[in-house]
This record gives C-alpha cells, structure tokens and sequence, in this order.
RNA sequence: CGGAGUGUAGCGCAGUCUGGUAGCGCACCUGGUUUGGGACCAGGGGGUCGAAGGUUCGAGUCCUUUCACUCCGACCA
C-alpha cells in the first residue's frame, strides 16, 4: 500500500482527554477516531486492518480447536432477556429501546441469550452435542463512565463463544480446552499475559478464569505467587491460613468502657492488642431484586480488609452500597462501636472464616462508647463466609511462598455456566434413555477491540506503538528519504514491488514530505520494520530499523531482500 | 449518582469580567524555495460561537432554561 493514498491521520498532538499510552497513540497515530466523545470510536483503515490481524488471530485459533462461528442478530428481542431473568437484573448498562410497534428491544452487551436460542430450535438429541459457537461481533454496553479510548468503549468488539454438552464433565474438558486455545491466541499476538481465578460476575456460573494482560495501567488488581502458577483476581483471590505472632489478649468477656475509641488502629492502640484480635464490622445495605434491599454487618478480623465482591457474592445480592451514620442510627447501630454478636431486629451478620471458632476476640458493643473484650465464637452457629481480601505478603494456598500484587488488563474470560441458561430458557436434549435434560453450558470470551489497547499498553516507547509481528498493521514500511531524487524513489518502487510480489505486506511512504516528517510517523506507527532509502544510497546502502529498540543496520542493497526475507 | 470543569473552524485554544466588523496555532488548498529528524515565504478556503428563550439600537460576551461532553469518585468486561 502506498501512503500517499491511505487515509492515516496522524497529529503531533494528543486528544486532551487522553491519559493512556494506547489512547494517545492509537488516535495520534491515526488508527481510530473519536465519535463525539462518550466512548464510540470509528475504525480508520489502519486500525481496521490491525483489528482484522487480531480478529483472525483468534479466528483461526478457534476454528483449529473445532468451534464454528455464526453471526447473531445484534437488535435482541427483550423477550429472551425476561425469559431468562436478566432483563430486570442487568441493570442501566443494558440498553434499552422499543421499536414503532412498541415491543421491548435490547443491544446485546452479551448473548447467551440468544445463542441458547439459536441452540434450542435445532439441537434435539445427545448426538448433536458437544457443540461450541462462537461470533465476532459488536457489543454495546451502556457503561457508567467510558473511558480509557479502546480499554472502556461502551461499543467494542468481543468474540463470545458458547459451548453445550450433555454432561459437566465434557463442559469442563471443553473449558480446559478453550484455557488452552485462549493461550495460544494471546501468546500468538506477543503478549505477555497470567491466567488467573476470578468472580463470576453478572453472568453467573462458576470456575471461572480471567485471562490477564500485565500491565501498570490494568484495571484490575491482581494476585499471583511467583513460586507457582497461582495467581487470581483480588476479588476471588485466597489464601493460606494467616497466623498471628503477637500474643492472644486474655480476658474474661466483659463490656469495657472506651470512649471515643472508634476505629481498628486507636483500639489496637488502646488495649495495645494486634489488629488480627479485633472484629471489624463493616454495614452495607444489600440489594435483590424488585427493590428488596436488607442491613447487612459483615464482620471480619481487624487486620483484613473486606474484599466486596465477596460480600456481595456471600449474601447472594446484586449490589452493595454504603450506608450513612444516620441510617445506622435509625436501626441502633453506632459507627465506631459496631459488632457482629447483640444485634437489632432485621439485621443480617456474615461472618468471615478467620473467625469461626476464634477467641480472645474484642469487639464493638453496638452501644455508644463501649466495647466487650473476651469475646469467643467457638461453637456458634453462624453465616461464615470468605469476606476478607487477599494483602501483599499473605501466602499462597498452594505453596505457602509470599503472594503479591500486579495490575493486569482483562483480556478474556472463561466460566464454566452449567445449566444457568439452559434450564431457564428451556434449552433440552433427549439423552441416550429418551429423558430430557437441560444443556450443561460453557462461556468463553475475548475483548477483541480492548486487545489492540491492551498490545499497545505492552508495547510501546515514548514515540508511539510497536506493534508485535502478528498484531501489526503491515509487515514492513519502505520509507524514500527524498522523493524528488529519481534514484531514490525507483529504488523504492522497486523494493516494494518485488517484496508484495514475495506476499509481504508492505507500506510505501512515497509522500513528498520531509525526512524527519516521515520518521515521525514511522516511530507513532509502530510498524515492526523499516527500510530507510536515503543519503547512504550513493554507498550503495539502505539502511533496516527495528522498530522495537529503534536500532538501525546498514545493508547492501542486492542484500536487502534476503534481509527482509530472513527477519520480517 | 456525588464533586469539579468545559462547550467558539477538522484538532488544540484565546476572546466572555468591561456588549460594538469572530481571532490564534496545527491541519487543509494554490504557487515557489527546501529534502537525514514534525521546514520556509507568499496567497487562500473554512464558523447557525452547544441549543432555546429573553434584555438591548446591537449579544460569542449579560439574564433564564436546557442539552452535551470531560476530569475525580462510586460502579463495571
């Protein structure tokens, strides 16, 4: 292709919106385009053709490991979502919308809905199962605050893949193998990257695993061990059982009057006890469905912290807010001496793991400027949960080494669904008996759109991108210093055509620009080489730059295509 | 949804306090010079000043209403 006729883009300055290295660079660069802000963003031909690069990446990964891809329609009828439950339960991420004749219409942030659908109408009998379908296709989620350019569009393009078997264990073989493929794809785009255990989220099921791109600027914390393979997301993440050094607080349980005494640190200080004997209790109002909601005290030791996912998971609700000191008033809680042991009516205690059958234990009196001391759980009979999250420091349920934390990207997730759709949506096979069962279902995705933000955040240098071999946009750039000088520029159409005729893809900057112009744009490029044709030519010289390191070699010009050959 | 801000040319911004012919930089077009690190000279095109209403002889500027977007937070793939 030749530059002088591609539509790129490219500015010396960055949007002012822009914090991330993949947004100033895929918009400098002239790869996408803002629309209006509010996280749309067009496709510009150069990032079109990298988003094709990754999408078949992926495509042929999958279609290796024996899933075929369909296409679903992307206006949803509403009436699968309220078939299913999740029209109420999504939330105001889901777009919502009604047609002329008034009927209920989503944009699908997701489809499991409608390829159990698809599913459904024409899978009958155990012999047609297993069965994996997949689509690359647009999604659209209404998020709260897009942001981040490609990481947080509320328009993105994602591969969803939905597996259906006639058994858990076949599901879990095909989880195990879509693990395995999701490796090779993102190990395939040059992407360093963690497999880890996660929450399950809105989709449901359970044994899931997220698929991690490492990078300073993810969203997501993340905690893995360097001994071992383990590694999870800090709201799924566990650990081994921590033990304190520091001397039990022996005492006969009593109310202890400590005035003003309010949180874990001035307590820890008062009785000068470690924070690992202090209860924490933490209120949350808990949200259901239809507008339920309930108090909840999750009480945990002192030195964790509550991890909320967990808690949220732990009372089965779909939201947790804060709760303000005047509506814990109102129900007779005092903030600074709550605790999990006398408390009023309608109130829910959950209780973390670390304190069952624990004592020595001090805790808040649910009364104003007391605390009891002595405290015991042993025995008691409670709602006992893993609330607490995973620090730094803490060791590995697996091989007892230190964990630490990282930040990682989410590039993929897997779960392990189960009938969670099937069965609500009526998704049955005649087994080899006649008897009707419901689908054991799998859930595999990707975040084609955010991978592009995702190898750039890997990849990159205070110039611009640099794209890995399978990821970037062409294979090669021919840049012609000076185009006026005849010698130069037919060197150039030479080179490009004999390497095209190779089956290279190759970028020809034949623009009547300056030199320093088109380094410029070679360096925001990020193209994984270049052949520079310029002042060395009267040597008989051309010079090759990888982009990586921007280190440059010097080559005889009859040399050239093997060069190429040899490295590109 | 809380807090803070911004809407003026494709992009980045000044002009608003103090009403009086809508400007600058980048980009774009034409001609010329230049060609190893985002060049220079000359000429040129491009705007319902976010929207609606009001005050005024006159509104980008003042008043009212409204919409949108951005940043921080909460939340989320």
């Amino acid at each position: 292709m030749r530059f002088s006729k591609l539509l790129i883009p490219t500015t010396k300055e960055t949007p002012n919106d822009a914090t991330l290295a993949s947004h100033i660079y895929l918009v400098r660069g002239g790869f996408i385009q803002s629309v209006g802000g509010s996280g749309l963003y067009n496709f510009l031909p150069l990032g079109k053709k990298v988003l094709d690069k990754v999408h078949s990446v992926v495509k042929e990964e999958l279609d290796r490991a024996g899933c075929q891809e369909v296409s679903l329609s992307f206006v949803t009828p509403a009436a699968l979502w309220q078939e299913s439950g999740r029209f109420e339960k999504y939330g105001k991420e889901l777009l919502r919308f009604k047609d002329r004749k008034e009927n209920d219409f989503i944009l699908g942030p997701t489809h499991e809905e409608m390829m159990v659908n698809l599913v459904r109408q024409t899978v009958q009998s155990y012999k047609q199962l297993p069965l994996n379908l997949y689509q690359i296709n647009l999604k659209f989620r209404d998020e709260i605050r897009p942001r981040f350019g490609l990481m947080r569009g509320r328009e993105f393009l994602m591969k969803d893949g939905y597996s259906f078997h006639s058994s858990t264990e076949d599901m879990q073989r095909e989880f195990a193998l879509m693990e395995a493929t999701y490796k090779k794809i993102f190990t395939r785009l040059g992407l360093e990257f963690r497999v880890v255990e996660a929450d399950s989220g809105a989709i449901g099921g359970s044994g899931s695993k997220e698929f991690m791109v490492l990078a300073e600027s993810g969203e997501d914390t993340i905690v893995v061990c360097d001994a071992c393979e383990y590694g999870a997301n800090i709201e799924a993440a566990v650990r081994k059982e921590k033990e304190c050094e520091a001397e039990a607080p022996e005492a006969n349980f009593s109310r202890f009057y400590t005035p003003d005494v309010k949180t874990i640190e001035a307590l820890s200080e008062y009785f000068r006890v470690d924070p690992y004997y202090l209860v924490k209790t933490v209120a949350k109002r808990a949200l259901y469905d239809e507008g339920r909601s309930e108090i909840v005290l999750f009480a945990l030791r002192g030195s964790d912290e509550l991890q909320e996912v967990k808690a949220c998971n732990a009372v089965d609700a779909n939201d947790l807010v804060d709760i303000t000191e005047d509506e814990l008033a109102e129900i007779g809680l005092i903030a600074g001496f709550m605790g999990p042991t006398v408390i009023p009516e309608g109130v829910r205690v959950v209780l973390d793991d670390t304190l069952k059958d624990a004592s020595s234990l001090i805790c808040g009196a649910n009364e104003k400027d007391y605390h009891l001391v002595g405290v015991s759980f042993a025995g008691i009979e409670a709602e006992y949960f893993d609330l607490a999250a995973v620090q730094e420091g803490d060791l590995c349920p697996y091989c007892s080494k230190p964990l630490r934390y990282t930040k990682g990207i989410e590039a993929g997730h897997i779960f392990q669904l189960g009938t969670r759709y099937s069965e609500p949506l009526g998704a049955t096979f005649l087994d080899e008996n006649g008897k009707a069962q419901p689908m054991v279902m799998g859930t595999y995705g990707i975040g084609v759109s955010r991978l592009l933000a995702a190898i750039i955040e890997q990849h990159h240098d205070e110039k611009g991108c640099i794209w890995t071999k399978e990821s970037a946009p062409f294979d090669l750039q021919i840049i012609v210093s000076n185009i006026k000088d005849e010698e130069q520029k037919m060197l150039g159409e030479t080179l490009y055509e004999k390497l095209k005729a190779q089956g290279k893809d190759v970028l020809l900057d034949d623009r009547k620009e300056r030199f320093g112009f088109k380094m410029k744009d070679y360096e925001l490029l990020g193209i994984p080489y270049a052949i520079v044709i310029g002042k060395k030519l009267q040597d008989g010289l051309v010079e090759l730059i990888c982009r990586e390191g921007l280190h440059t070699e010097d080559i005889l010009i009859d040399a050239v295509i093997d060069v190429v050959n040899q490295k590109v």
